[in-house]
DNA sequence: ATAGCTTGCGTACCATGGTACGGAGTCAAG
DNA sequence: CTTGACTCCGTACCATGGTACGCAAGCTAT
């Protein structure tokens, strides 16, 4: 079950330098070198693979690096208010970058209509921005 | 008509720095100083000040400042394909994007949820965003 | 045993998008 | 005529999220 820190890195998809990465900013536990197996070799678990998948879910869900260390804390804590708060605070910082993915969806969709027909000739970027 | 840097930076909702940083990146004209009004001071017209809104519209867009550059080199030009393509790949990044962030949403959205009833104990963060 | 791969560690470097700082000049008002 | 506001210019610095580099040590297959 134990994993060298490539598999841990490959079964989430990242390099080995971001798994260190994330060590030193206090994301992901950076354990003991143990003395099973090779000498000084450091292992991890399943545990950790959970962990590290999760940090790249959250990455995902837009947060940065230091709000998931603090969703972590907040894991292994017990401060469910707080932890609801980031949640909807993210929440609604997810539905303004919706709305505005939408309108520049809009306007990139003029941009390409506007430029749809002839292949020469100026076609008004810029114009096609001003919404 | 005239305007100076901070009336131009003001105008678009920016800072005097973005401004002459966004002229070095080559985004924006650097205009000659001229010998109307103060000595060796520059001045801005409309277009200039179209131009940065133009920037700010399409990085709201999702546009890099180099796919930018690109664009507006394009709108002085008369290569349509080349925009179109433009337009179109960013519109799919855009797709994507709007759709990751409708599966954050549901993650979040289910975080808070699980951590909705109690206001202590452990609240399973990690589990919500197994998604 | 020697090459080659992986690990661990620390430090340096990268791109992106700015922000800040310091010095020097110009101008208008008090 | 000094003070304050604004300008110009160059250079330095910042956070974020990594990526790369170099070194030593260990395992493993040849």
């Amino acid at each position: 079950m134990a994993m060298t820190i490539s598999q841990l890195a490959k079964g989430a998809g990242v390099g080995v330098e971001t798994v260190r990465f994330y060590q030193r900013k206090g994301l992901l536990d950076d354990p003991r070198p143990s003395r099973t197996g090779r000498e000084g070799q450091k292992h991890y678990g399943p545990d950790d693979l959970r962990r590290l998948r999760f940090v790249r879910s959250a990455q995902g869900a837009g947060f940065t690096l230091s709000e998931i260390a603090e969703l972590l804390a907040l894991d292994a804590g017990h401060d469910r208010p707080r932890a609801r708060e980031m949640a909807r605070t993210r929440l609604e910082a997810i539905d303004q970058e919706i709305a505005r993915l939408e309108t520049a969806r809009q306007a990139l969709h003029k941009l390409a209509r506007e430029c749809a027909r002839g292949d020469a000739g100026p076609c008004p970027i810029i114009a096609a921005f001003e919404s």
